[in-house]
RNA sequence: GCGCUCAUAGCUCAGCUGGAUAGAGUGCUUGACUACGAAUCAAGAGGUCGCAGGUUCGAAUCCUGCUGGGCGCACCA
């Protein structure tokens, strides 16, 4: 909760009683333009009950109202009450803010003693790491970091798909046309060949489907070969996955996948057998839905073995009765909505009022210049040659550019990796990302790099004043960044915890990522107008703590966002 | 067929859950490095907010219909 805009909605409320306090505040917005202040309240919606015109009810307010502290005064323009921040004093206010509050600026602890599991990235065992999973992977790590900054403790999970038929179809694989050594250097690729290879075979000999099922079969049933061939696979994939996740700076608290679920499973069919919710069909078992419009959910297949739904169904209640979370969110694709909607419906037919607590967060998939990303086609774009790809485009750059620069592969792969993660991170969701190698190095405009370089550039003031000098917060005078350039990138500063509280609330980091380039937006503008270090003296002070409240609200704003904030680059 | 979802500048996207003259980036044209980092900044051109109705003081935003794209619809995950 911005305490200025309270401050204002509270002023408001006194005159404006037939509204609830919140409701006001919700309805305050910032105007279009500068010169109509900082914050304004329609009162058009005011007008009917009022028997009164809006601009006469917005002048009485404006004339009647108390003008709040920190603001410097409450005029009426048409049909809005417009606030004015005293520039001067909020300008004091906020770089004391930032400066005080490091690294925890714009956090709070409204999630203290709540617990939020977040179900991120899950890649399946044997297949290659795509471009399609950056997106699940990196925007859960944002929301981690979000909402852990917002005093939640935060649960990552990698629900790794590392149970299924597939395995009895690599098992088959490897064993009439594998290669140890190959798994040992690259597992996930042989893997995949021999994923590959199967279906190839399948084609001249059908009976291998039999057999592969029968190795599933013997996976669940606990058979010593089956098992010690498939653990041998998770693990040498999940080495090869934690390069790429230490690579992007990605953790997670634990790697339960959904293996890990195989043993807990059968007291979850008992138990909505015990709630009459299971329908035989076909010899199947599943859960009908036709009264909530959906198609049935399928939790036991006729074989006798299970589906994705049930141990979805079983991670959740195990998750519920482990860590009690407040909210258990789901990252994946919009291709399974339908398969969520269908497994919340049980839990809460299950009698589970938490049901209401599980919340799946789609987001659009990733194509190929266009075209579907289909793994068994040529079409897959592996991250990892993104991310390389994108390293060593910024290493070219940093030879033109800053060749003198130390540490230049550490900071291309800051960089590199920043643009990547970025990129991700500052559309909707919802919104389906066309990769294209054209476009993915480009590091100008709205880009990871910019926010980036512009926080290295503050940085190089900071160097260069000779940090030495006086950083008091209470010791300038915010007269000096009254002017309209240097109150624009105050005012992004005001406005930052109310971004991240947005940005978790709508479960949307593209939120964060938009304003931190606004935020740079506005500081490179008054970079370019306002010289700092050759500045007269109080002036000088003045602006040097603004260089530093930019630099450090960047920072918080990239790290939330899973990217690093190099010093120099 | 049914359901979900998206459609805003040439391209990629914002638009604060209904508010003031619809904004950025990119690309194009042009200007600024003997002032703190030019991965930067400034200026210009560029719009029937898919189409048609409706709701009201007011609609890119909400409702209905249509068009077009994407996704989904019981033994994959």
């Amino acid at each position: 909760m911005n305490r200025f805009k309270e401050m204002a909605s509270n002023a408001l409320a006194q005159h404006v009683a037939e509204l609830e306090p919140t409701a006001i505040m919700d309805m305050l917005e910032t105007p279009p333009e500068n010169h109509l202040g900082d914050y304004a309240f329609p009162c058009f919606r005011l007008a009917k009950a009022r028997r009164k015109a809006p601009q006469k009810i917005a002048a009485e307010i404006a004339e009647a109202i108390v003008t709040p502290d920190m603001f410097e005064k409450v005029v009426n323009e048409g049909g809005y009450v417009n606030f004015y921040f005293d520039r001067k004093r909020l300008a004091e206010e906020i770089i004391r803010q930032v400066m005080t509050d490091g690294s925890k600026f714009g956090g709070s602890s409204i999630g203290a003693g709540k617990v939020i599991c977040i179900d991120y990235s899950a890649p399946n065992i044997a297949k290659p790491f795509h471009v399609g999973h950056l997106r699940s992977t990196v925007i859960g790590n944002a929301l981690y970091k979000i909402y852990a900054h917002l005093g939640y403790t935060c649960i990552g999970i990698n629900h790794l798909g590392d149970w299924g038929t597939q395995f009895g179809k690599v098992i088959v694989a490897y064993r009439n046309w594998g290669n140890e050594q190959a798994i040992k250097d690259q597992p996930i690729q042989s893997l995949l060949d021999l994923y590959v290879k199967f279906h190839e075979e399948t084609e001249k000999n059908p009976s291998l489907e039999d057999e592969a099922r029968n190795w599933f079969t013997r996976m669940e049933k606990g058979d010593e070969e089956a098992l010690s061939l498939w653990k041998w696979f998770s693990s040498e994939t999940i080495k090869e996955l934690e390069k790429i996740y230490a690579l992007l700076g990605v953790k997670f608290d634990y790697y339960t996948g959904e293996s890990f679920y195989n043993d807990k499973m059968e007291p979850v069919l008992q138990e909505l057998s015990d709630k009459n919710l299971l329908q035989n069909s076909q010899g199947a078992k599943l859960i009908d839905l036709e009264d909530y419009g959906m198609p049935p959910c399928l939790v036991q297949k006729s074989d006798g073995s299970t589906l994705y739904a049930t141990r979805d169904i079983t991670a959740a209640i195990y998750r519920k009765n482990t860590f009690d979370f407040y909210k258990c969110l789901y990252l994946t694709d919009y291709s399974q909505k339908l398969h969520f909607a269908q497994w919340f419906k049980v839990i809460e037919l299950m009698g589970y009022e938490w049901a209401g607590d599980l919340l799946h967060l789609p987001f659009g998939r990733v194509t190929h210049e266009g075209k579907r990303i289909q793994t068994r086609k040529g079409t897959v774009v592996l991250l990892e040659d993104v991310l390389k790809g994108a390293i060593d485009r910024v290493s070219e750059i940093i030879d033109e550019k800053n060749p003198l620069l130390e540490n230049k592969e550490e900071i291309a792969v800051m960089v590199g990796v920043g643009a990547v993660i970025f990129n991700d991170l500052s559309n909707n969701r919802i919104k389906d990302i066309s990769f294209s190698w054209d476009t993915a190095f480009s590091f100008e405009g709205e880009t990871g790099p910019y926010v980036q370089y512009t926080h290295a550039r503050a940085g190089s003031v900071l160097r260069k004043a000779a940090v030495d000098e006086s950083m008091d917060p209470a010791g300038f005078n915010g007269t000096y960044l009254s002017d309209d350039i240097s109150y624009q990138v105050i005012r992004k500063l005001e406005q930052y915890d109310d971004v991240i509280m947005d940005a978790c609330y709508k479960n949307e980091p593209s939120i964060l990522t938009r304003h931190i380039i606004d935020l740079a937006q506005a500081f490179n503008r008054f970079y370019h107008d306002h010289p700092v270090l050759t500045a007269e003296k109080e002036q000088r002070k003045a602006r040097l703590m603004l260089v530093a409240s930019v630099k450090q609200a960047l920072e918080v704003g990239l790290t939330l966002l899973g990217i690093q904030a190099p010093e120099k680059m």
